[in-house]
RNA sequence: GCCACCGUAGCUCAGUGGUAGAGCACACCCUUGGUAAGGGUGAGGUCGAGGGUUCAAAUCCCUUCGGCGGCUCCA
């Protein structure tokens, strides 16, 4: 007797073990049709799976009860298609060799690996996709059967697939007594592939699929391995749900801040600058100077001292602090002095002897700085320092330089050179925690007034078995405690990752996503006792001794080109009025109220609003056009009427209506508010709501 | 750095071996119009760069620079 308890709480008693079929065919004949698999005591698995013991069971369909699409049915539908276009790509190109193909959160990929000369090209995708409908087409039946371990790895290696053999091996490691296959249909007759599993029933269930896109992959991510192609593609229960996703990778696709920063001319990356090296245009410097004032104001408030550090530092300043030479690849090359490189030159020096005299440190040069802490370091051992001066707050906008793979470069969020809202804090051991929370006070200020929430946090650890970290353990020890606890007051779930440690200590990173759905860290405060023992730091304490600080490094935007790529993305471009680069257009009726336009314009200007007037001889309609376009917060129309009664009328961004009349001075006032408040668009105080109530 | 794709006017794009195109933006003219583009005229390009094949190259081949999607990396 199997007693089966379903989500609603009813149990259902079956003589012999059922199937997950049977179950959801006691169920109802409707939901056995529906049905794709089940979740037994919370396991995915196939619907012929057999449940020999009690359990909780949920028959998962593409649709939950509440009309919600399931993530469990997409999970078996993307895995079984990926099945399917492997197998379509092995009938059009054979001899392809499968690797693994597992399903993701909106699609799924196949890593395959070519015999040499053989390539698959995006042109191939219709022909992948004509093969898959024609096996959705047959309907034939996902079948499992399992064999033992050795039988299963005898018959792999007859079939000579050096991938499906490793993934057995470490299947076998990771403990599993017997290796599944997934026939597409009867084994041995159809096409099969080793797999955990669980898929959907039949081909058929593949209600819409789509090949995506092909890129390169290393087996097993190590790139000295063998290169596989990655074809991606992704499934869905229904027609219209591929639709939606379509629909809506094409809306993401225009707040990409890499086309809304061209079209709304937010910043600009030049050739003939260099990969990477964004320039920032009038625009754009707007958002960052407004975002910086911001910042500023706190950053005085809770103590902090302003400095202004050189681009470049000696080597020598490098190797004491360890980026130079560990971190030697993601630098750019050191700088030498004209007399020493043509002494190198006529001793015959190669460039594999230069690079080993650098690190040796027998040959000085000066560097693109990697991070400011270093000079900033030098600044607070310039002078000596009491117990009662602690923390010293050292802030600056440092840029920074790093060698990023030429792969890796695109828009604002991954660049070569940027600018680091950074400070760093030298504080004694038992102020750690309080300033730690000073830090993420700002963070907090700063996604609370941006209306970001949209985020995750991260407690980096290190890695144990890594050695690419500088200090003593129990340092870290304390180090990580401290991230630990404050993580753990932010009232927001995080999670432990050990690995991601900055290499002189831990840290909280805060983490959000683009559009594409690709993963950003922004802010980060990290807890450093290692930097101040490199440098010998010290300050004098009660007991007129010399105590070592602990550093805080942090920087609550992280850099401002990625905070700013990923706010345009936020914002779509629709900045709040505060941080918009114009915050008020004025568009005159005609010339006749171009005096009166002049003067509200001249009345903003003197507020500090950044108002513009459109003299164009075009009529209003396509005057508001242009400034919807634009993203322009706030539009103001006036013609004669208006300027008989000493009104503006206003429109607003997003709002396709005129909201109606405000006095000339009101308006002037009310949107000087709003600005100074840092109101989000339409929030209660604005103007746009004060005219919507 | 690796693999696939892409690079034509300021922007968005059409152009598959035979005299470089469109829309928008820009300049000038007409129009003075009350809430998402009024009309006309004009200017603007060694088709990313270099080399090759060909009577002839934006178009085919090679190299290179840049972009894009992934992989790897990311102090």
């Amino acid at each position: 007797m199997v007693r089966i308890t379903l989500p609603d709480g009813t149990v259902k008693e079956f003589e012999s073990a059922p199937t997950a079929a049977q179950v959801a065919a006691s169920i109802g004949a409707g939901l056995a049709k529906a049905a794709l698999g089940a979740k037994v005591d919370g396991t995915l698995v196939d619907l012929a799976h057999v449940i020999e013991q009690d359990a909780r069971v949920a028959v998962v369909t593409a649709k939950n009860r509440d009309g919600t699409v399931s993530p469990d049915a997409l999970l078996l539908l993307r895995h079984s298609c990926a099945h399917i276009m492997a197998e379509a790509i092995q009938r059009l190109f054979p001899g392809v060799s499968l690797v693994y193909g597992p399903p993701l959160e909106t699609n799924f990929y196949y890593d395959m690996a070519f015999p040499a000369g053989q390539a698959m090209s995006t042109d191939d995708f219709e022909r992948v996709e004509a093969e898959m409908a024609k096996i959705i087409g047959e309907n034939r039946t996902f079948t499992r059967y399992e064999l033992d371990l050795a039988q299963g790895i005898a018959k792999l290696e007859r079939e000579g697939s050096k991938y499906k053999l490793d993934n057995a091996t470490r299947a076998a490691e990771a403990g599993s007594k017997t290796l599944s296959w997934y026939a597409t249909g009867v084994p041995g007759t159809n096409w099969e592939d080793l797999c955990r599993g669980p898929h959907v029933p039949a081909t058929g269930k593949i209600g819409a699929f789509k090949v995506l896109s092909l890129a390169s992959s290393y087996w097993k991510g190590d790139e000295k391995s063998d290169r596989l192609t990655r074809v991606y593609g992704t499934a869905f229960a229904s027609k219209e749900e591929l639709a939606q996703y379509t629909a809506q990778q094409d809306e993401a696709k225009k707040r990409d801040h890499r086309v809304l920063g061209k079209q709304l001319r937010l910043f600009h990356i030049d050739e003939m600058v260099g990969q990477g090296l964004v320039l920032w245009t009038p625009k754009g410097s707007i958002v960052r100077t407004e975002l910086q004032n911001f910042i500023g104001t706190e950053l005085r408030r809770q103590g902090y001292f302003q400095v202004y550090t050189p681009h470049i530092g000696k080597l020598e300043l490098y190797r004491t602090s360890g980026h130079f030479p560990y971190y030697r690849e993601s630098q750019y090359p050191p700088i030498i002095e004209h007399d020493e490189m043509s002494k190198l030159a006529s001793e015959g020096c190669t460039c594999g002897d230069l690079s080993n005299r650098m690190a040796a440190g027998e040959i000085d040069g000066y560097m693109l700085k990697p991070m400011n802490c270093p000079h900033h370091i030098r600044i607070f051992a310039s002078e000596p320092h009491s117990y009662r001066d602690m923390p010293v707050r050292l802030a600056e906008f440092g840029t920074v330089y790093r060698w990023e793979q030429s792969g890796e470069i695109g828009g604002m969020t991954r660049v070569r050179g940027f600018t680091q809202d950074d400070a760093h804090l030298f504080v004694r051991e038992d102020q750690v925690a309080e300033e730690v929370l000073g830090c993420l006070s700002i963070v907090k200020l700063i996604f609370g007034t941006l209306g970001m929430h949209d985020y995750r946090v991260r407690v980096g650890l290190r890695d144990p078995d890594s050695a690419k970290y500088v200090g003593d353990s129990a340092h870290w020890d304390k180090a990580e405690a401290a991230c630990r606890d404050a993580a753990a007051t932010l009232g927001v779930p995080y999670s432990e990752e050990p690995g991601e440690a900055a290499f002189y200590g831990p840290k909280i990173d805060f983490i959000v996503r683009d559009v594409i759905g690709r993963s950003w860290q922004l802010g980060t405060v990290q807890v450093d006792y290692n930097l101040p023992i490199r440098f010998d730091l010290s300050y004098t304490g009660a007991d007129n001794k010399a105590h070592r600080p602990v550093m805080i490094h942090r920087a609550p935007f992280g850099s401002m080109e990625r905070f700013v790529g990923v706010l345009i993305e936020h914002f779509a471009g629709a900045f709040p009025m505060w941080l918009s680069p114009e915050q008020v257009r004025v568009l005159p009726i005609s010339e006749k109220s171009e005096a009166y336009a002049n003067e509200l314009v001249t009345a903003l200007k003197a507020k500090g609003v950044r108002a513009t007037v459109d003299l164009s001889n075009d009529r209003v309609q396509a005057k508001i056009k242009v400034a919807v376009d634009e993203k322009i917060p706030c539009m103001a129309v006036v013609g004669p009427r208006d300027a008989e009664n000493r009104v503006v009328s206003v429109r607003a961004r997003g709002i396709e209506a005129n909201l109606g009349e405000m006095p000339f001075d009101a308006f002037v006032a009310g949107i000087a508010a709003e600005i100074e408040q840092r109101l989000l668009s339409g929030a209660p105080g604005s103007v746009q709501a004060s005219l919507l109530k």
